[in-house]
DNA sequence: ATGGTAGCGCTGCTA
């Protein structure tokens, strides 16, 4: 089963590349991220054209997560389960069974900077997070969180870390809470198959970064041990986010599960 | 360079 999440920045904006990217990559599951639209505008019927079922949970301008399966797609779910302690109802969540795989697309909150308020609230959306997997979830079952974690887990995944020093996204808060979910169950998939720094997701559309090659790594695909385990091979589909016309500033994370 | 670009949507917020 081949896996991917993109924090696409707009669907609506990206729909076409998304198609044309569907039909070269084959995935079978797709994360979508901050796919920018009402649950009404999703184009589901596109997807379904190209062989995917889909299920979406936006609020329109910001935000918005969605799920697509070629291998079944049951049980979605938006959002956190009505029992868990959430910070802010914002579309940053949801879940789907595809292919024996509970599949869940995330997310997280930018946070801005460590004093800022949003700051807070992404340190509380990540508790909540950890609070649904001990709820909702067992390391033993086969689970896959995927997106956009807007945390890079450590230096190696950050062009220049020195720079980063006291900025959102390298925290130790942050990165504790991402540990925490590791230590839940969950298995940074793509550091099994790449240990070298300099492997990046997303690059800052200002000032050239993505070409000067001043990016983070803060995309990822989460799955519990015996999962992870099954990981045949792991990568940044840079040729996505490569050239005209307007790419995300996210590229897929792709992997190929045996 | 406390700048820069992209998206939404039409003003300034979010990232």
């Amino acid at each position: 089963m081949r896996v991917a999440t993109w924090n696409v920045n707009s669907l609506g904006a990206r729909l076409e590349r998304v198609e044309a990217w569907l039909a070269e990559v084959e995935p079978d599951v797709v994360c979508l991220q901050e796919t920018k639209l009402a649950d009404d505008a999703f184009p589901s019927l596109t997807f379904s054209a190209l062989g995917y079922e889909s299920f979406h949970h936006g609020q329109g301008r910001w935000n918005g997560v969605a799920v697509l399966s070629r291998v079944g797609l049951e049980a979605p779910a938006a959002g956190f389960s009505p029992d868990d302690v959430v910070p802010r109802d914002e579309a940053r969540i949801v879940s789907a069974t595809c292919g024996g795989v509970r599949v869940v697309s995330v997310y997280v909150p930018n946070g801005r900077s460590p004093d800022h308020e949003q700051y807070q609230f992404k340190l509380e959306w990540l508790a909540a997070l950890r609070g649904h997997l001990d709820a909702a979830c067992r390391p033993t079952a086969d689970l896959l969180v995927c997106g956009d974690f807007n945390i890079a887990p450590d230096d190696r995944d950050v062009y220049d870390p020195a720079k980063f020093v006291g900025s959102t996204h390298v925290t130790p808060a942050e990165r504790s809470a991402l540990d925490g979910l590791l230590e839940w169950g969950l298995v940074d998939v793509f550091r099994r198959h790449h240990d070298e720094a300099g492997l990046y997701s997303w690059w800052d559309y200002r000032a050239g970064d993505f070409h000067q090659g001043r990016g983070l790594r803060i995309d990822l695909v989460l799955a519990t041990p015996a999962l992870a385990e099954k990981a045949v091979w792991s990568l940044v589909d840079r040729n996505a986010r490569k050239g005209k016309p307007t790419p995300s500033d996210h590229a897929p994370v792709i992997v190929e599960f045996g």
